[in-house]
DNA sequence: TATTGTTATACTCTATAACTATA
DNA sequence: TATAGTTATAGAGTATAACAATA
């Protein structure tokens, strides 16, 4: 074929349709609690440990170093994440959730838990179940392991 | 359920995960030929007129006049754009590709279709289909009609 | 020397709104 | 007054790399 494909002939024009606009409702949702969709990742990975390291939540987060500490900022000026030094390696931070933080946590991932819900009632259950299976079979097939954050 | 669901309890993660894993190995592609993904896009509308306003390309793409007209600036200062004046109405321009904006949509959508086909080859036909489908079935009850760009 | 984290720079995209010229 | 397009500002994310302190 000599054509030039339209853009809608493609499988990734459609995911990345769907994915932005699932993503913007979501944005607008948690930035009703003053936080954006990356802060959310990041409170939520501190949400199961008690503190974390900003490189680990570097690697974990598929973000630079660089990134972390800019996002590690406005969340320490939030009041929702504390710094703390490392007593053992004096080059080495801790980051952890202030009680606030902590106590933001749920209510996030209640804005999570309706926005997926609402969005994806336009399928039935079992297109649902579908579209889940191969997007985990995706991931897996690729080797996706990053956390995506916008 | 009292508990605070996992970030990949959501189909939206995994949906978020994948795309941003297209649009990334996308972008790199076309960043080879000088051009990032919403420049594409841009480039791909034109590409089937004569030659468009900025308004309606605006509308098209699901970007503000101002974002518009920042990506023409860079676009006619590659030499991939011309800008012209509307004759009957002075305020009025029309867009439309070069010669050389005309040869490089189809490199760019050559690169597209590589795109999809390697990353979609994850999957086998049967799967692939049911994919697309349920994107197409997602996008069709929500009402989405945007041109995804990032 | 290598590593931890910070900082600086630059670029893309987004959103809002003020602004000019024209209708 | 309304419309077409530009411009300014600010915020969020990305990437690269220089940097200070410590190991």
């Amino acid at each position: 074929m000599a054509g030039v494909s339209d853009l809608s002939a493609h499988t990734g024009y459609w995911l990345r349709m769907v994915s932005n606009a699932v993503s913007l409702d979501f944005a607008r949702k948690v930035a009703g609690e003053g936080v954006t969709v990356a802060e959310w990742t990041f409170l939520r990975a501190l949400y199961d440990v008690e503190a974390m390291a900003p490189s680990a939540l570097a690697d974990r987060m598929g973000m630079t170093r660089g990134a972390i500490s800019k996002l590690a900022d406005r969340l320490v000026e939030k009041g929702l994440v504390s710094r703390f030094d490392d007593p053992d390696d004096r080059r080495a931070q801790s980051l952890s959730l202030t009680a606030e933080g902590r106590q933001k946590v749920p209510i996030l991932a209640r804005l999570a838990d309706i926005n997926d819900a609402e969005y994806f009632s336009a399928l039935n259950a079992e297109e649902r179940l579908a579209l889940d299976r191969l997007l985990k079979l995706l991931a897996e097939r690729r080797g996706l392991k990053t956390v995506p954050v916008d």
